[in-house]
DNA sequence: CGGCTTTGACCAGCGC
DNA sequence: GCGCTGGTCAAAGCCG
């Protein structure tokens, strides 16, 4: 993971670690100026015409204009990189921040903010929605609550948040996950009628995960899911995690069990550039492929680049939501 | 009979 | 110190 996972569930995003931009194959150098073929170009040299020094005036011109598209694209793209890493940045420094708020919480709130913090908390990111993912790097209200553990026990639990929506009627506090719990104790908390249940992995004997499930106060069809810790043993067979994730189509991330099918509402953006889009898959496939120091290709680069971001019709909204819900959660 | 759930009791942290 | 609250324990009951 190249960013902490709590972008996941605080922005309601799913980032695909990107690849660093500085793994990236360097931007093809500007084509060295060449000849283009033409059809003169196999005739016969003694049956050249008079007309061809004409031709060669404009053969020059083109290739003259074909160099300057070529440093004209090259710059666009040095551009965009640029622009690219003033972006990351920006990202990873806002992500640092909120990591180092969220990791040092006031302590005297402790127990404040572990209140009311499920259900805002799903209010502010993921109404509606379920959300995976470990916070790791971002200790929460939950794991400052443990406080007759180590300090570096603490620090080490992973805590994971997931939101299952499930029929009202359903009055089960069950999120089938594929992994074993048994539950060892039922609350009813101050701030949500809806009793909250405590479950343990019984997967494993020494495994140290807990599970916290409380129906959000706000809409009783939410099942609220709380991991604290990571499974010391291998995630169920794929068999068991199907049929256990079959009626709430619900799975976690991280510490918690994987999954692709979430149920999720809000907005899920997957950025892979690492991953050839479709047109490029089409044109590798289907069409012939471009010479990456080809002028074509740089230009195909670029709009790729662009396209890949603009062209997403989820990624403006999601990140317009995620933005405005950061916001609206900080004013708070 | 073993595993799981239920549920009241107990403990610890926090605010007043 | 007391009351409130969240988290955990453990005995009893249930179920296959």
């Amino acid at each position: 993971m190249d960013h902490p996972s709590w972008i996941n569930t605080s922005l309601g995003l799913n980032i695909v670690p990107l690849r660093p931009l500085d793994d990236l194959p360097p931007p093809p150098p500007p084509l060295p100026p060449k000849q283009e073929m033409s059809e003169n170009d196999f005739m016969d040299l003694g049956t050249i015409p008079s007309s061809v020094k004409d031709e060669s005036g404009a053969l020059a011109e083109e290739l003259n204009r074909v160099s300057a598209e070529n440093k004209k694209l090259t710059e666009m793209l040095a551009l965009m990189c640029e622009n690219y890493n003033a972006l990351r940045n920006q990202v990873i420094e806002y992500m640092a921040k909120n990591a180092e708020k969220e990791a040092h919480p006031s302590p005297s709130k402790k127990r404040k903010c572990e209140g009311g913090g499920v259900n805002h908390e799903n209010n502010h990111y993921n109404h509606g929605a379920v959300s995976r993912g470990s916070t790791e790097g971002s200790s929460t209200d939950e794991e400052s609550s443990k406080v007759t553990q180590p300090r570096e026990e603490k620090i080490a639990a992973k805590i994971s948040r997931i939101y299952v929506r499930t029929e009202v009627s359903d009055a089960g506090l069950t999120v089938k996950d594929g992994y074993q719990w048994r539950k060892y104790g039922q609350k009813v908390t101050r701030d949500n009628p809806c009793p909250r249940a405590y479950f343990k992995c019984s997967f494993a004997p020494s495994c140290p995960v807990k599970k916290k499930v409380q129906r959000s106060a706000d809409d009783q069809a939410l099942l609220v899911a709380t991991y604290e810790g990571e499974h010391n043993h291998p995630s169920p067979s794929p068999a068991d995690e199907a049929s256990g994730s079959g009626s709430n189509k619900c799975t976690t991330n991280g510490s918690a069990p994987r999954s692709s099918s979430l149920n999720t509402s809000g907005p899920t953006v997957t950025l892979d550039l690492t991953k050839p889009s479709k047109a490029a898959t089409n044109i590798t496939k289907d069409g012939p492929r471009p010479k990456a120091d080809s002028p074509r290709f740089q230009r195909f680069l670029v709009e790729q680049m662009a396209s890949s971001l603009s062209n997403d019709p989820g990624f403006t909204s999601a990140l317009a939501a995620a933005i405005s819900g950061k916001i609206f959660q900080q004013k708070k």
